[in-house]
DNA sequence: TTGCTCCTCACGTCACGTGAGGTGGC
DNA sequence: TTGCTCCTCACGTCACGTGAGGTGGC
């Protein structure tokens, strides 16, 4: 009268494979009926049910021992509970979720803008920047730890940065960590994070927005980040009659892990500068150093 | 000059275990000095930004061979192409868990109103449902396979459902299967299932909304979903003189697998009927069969 | 008999976590 | 010497997937 359906029936209708109809046996979500001779599994059209609300649970972020119980539980309130829990860590997973991809969105934008514009320059505003001094060149400052910590638990809305001050003095003055744009700095941690920067000795500093000649660049061989890097930038702006105002800072766009082991990356350097320059065709311009530069909109 | 550190000090700073790095030195992420003596692996700060790039390939959701490619990538419209597909996979993914946090919201509901309400009656206008008729009573229709796959593929929007013809002629007259609601459905979805129920073979069944009694009820122990579970709801409408106007039907709102390895479920059930009844104070009624009861809004 | 489905058992996958047993550094 | 960190190696976890070798059903 009840008709039974063997394995294959089952787990086409299901869409899942056979093994992880039995595997879900062995977890103890279903319990079919064995035939005595050949030992093959024979489900009812309700074990198929069992199967569909296992699905459900599954989507809603149950995992398999979970949703054993949950197929158990007969206290409507325990399941309810569970089910609330369960919107709970659904509605965080796409609150995080969404901060990912608006950050994904950014990085894409800046991977695309270095593809077309490494070691072209262009005039222009640098973003208001939170920059922690958590590193001297090389070294990781001990005191720095615990902020160090707390920014790399918020990568990828921080990446790595430097920045050398003004007037410059080698490389022993580059200050490294991590940096954040502001604007993409939700209101709270905006907050949170200006605070900390309102202690000299805390080490997040406040890059506010400047007039600023940009550009991207590969870091050398065998050394890092270094103010020689900014040696055409600084040719440029001699060129064109601009003049430094503030500390250069830069941004990683990319670290490139190299077959001898080595590592190579790519900046996206701010220079702080001021003058003012008319605008010139890049296609006049030598062809072995193209450049693109702008007036500064006044 | 080059500072370096031990594990411990990068497992901190990265808040990851030492066994999740040296795990990533296995599949080529890093690649420590070792000290010939100790034996130990010795990281410099550059080797701790090669983790901050790996951290925000994984959450970007890169795997780690995918990470350890990136690591290495030199031309960026690769690593732009790549960064393009994990932004396509990211959305959908949000896409997909947000509906599925919709669905989960309502089933929430409706277990919160089966934990206060089961075995009370109510008089209200049932959902517009589309039902799927894939089985006879037990036994699953040959014909319909095609169709019941593609419904069991939208679990958890659809539920398992089951509704007698009227007039009543006995528990070989349910047809069961899965049910939607149409106002949870977005539209296209709509369209797509409306035109399955123009078919009047297909199996597709669209249930108009329409005044019923609704009620919860368990199904009783070795008997499934049967007509015999509508009686306290029919004997209701007789005492309220209310008429049958329609073939009842219910959802599955839980099942329960029982330590016998028999199931036992619950469902709202609606029984399509008419007439008017005055509104009565449940407190004054029976207790061992409570009830509650509106007039329909008119 | 053939081709298909089903069975069990063992091992693989992914990104680690958890001991077990031993050594290095201050 | 003590306590801590580091090392390797093996095995566990979660939810299955993938053969390997053998049997059942039409």
């Amino acid at each position: 009268m009840r008709k039974r359906y063997k394995i294959g029936k089952i787990s086409d209708l299901m869409g899942i494979s056979s093994e992880a109809i039995r595997y879900y046996e062995r977890e103890g979500i279903i319990n079919p009926q064995k035939d005595p001779g050949s030992g093959y599994r024979l489900y009812t059209a309700w074990d198929l049910h069992i199967l569909i609300r296992t699905r459900m649970f599954r989507k809603y972020g149950y995992s398999l021992s979970e949703t054993t119980a949950a197929l158990q539980e007969e206290d409507f309130d325990v399941l309810l509970r569970s089910l609330k829990q369960k919107e709970a860590e659904l509605e965080e997973s796409i609150r995080h979720q969404n901060h990912i991809l608006e950050q994904l969105r950014l990085d894409k934008r800046l991977v695309a803008d270095c593809a077309l514009n490494i070691n072209k320059f262009r005039l222009a505003y640098s973003p208001t920047v939170l920059f922690v001094d958590a590193q001297r060149s090389y070294n990781i400052l001990d005191e720095k730890i615990d902020l160090y910590r707390q920014w790399i638990d918020r990568v990828p809305y921080a990446a790595s940065a430097g920045i050398f001050d003004y007037p410059p003095k080698g490389e022993g003055n580059l200050r490294y960590g991590l940096m954040i744009e502001t604007r993409h700095l939700h209101a709270e941690r905006l907050e949170e994070f200006k605070r900390q920067s309102e202690d000299p000795d805390c080490g997040v500093v406040v890059i506010p927005t400047q007039k600023c000649l940009s550009t991207f660049f590969l870091s050398g061989s065998d050394k890092e980040l270094c103010l020689d890097m900014f040696e055409p930038s600084f040719r440029f702006m001699e060129e064109h009659g601009l003049k430094l105002t503030g500390s250069p800072f830069a941004r990683m766009v990319h670290m490139r892990k190299r077959e001898d082991g080595e590592y190579s990356s790519v900046y996206q350097g701010w220079v702080p500068c001021e003058g003012v320059i008319e605008y010139c065709d890049p296609i006049k311009r030598d062809r072995d150093t193209p450049s693109i530069y702008l007036q500064f909109a006044e």
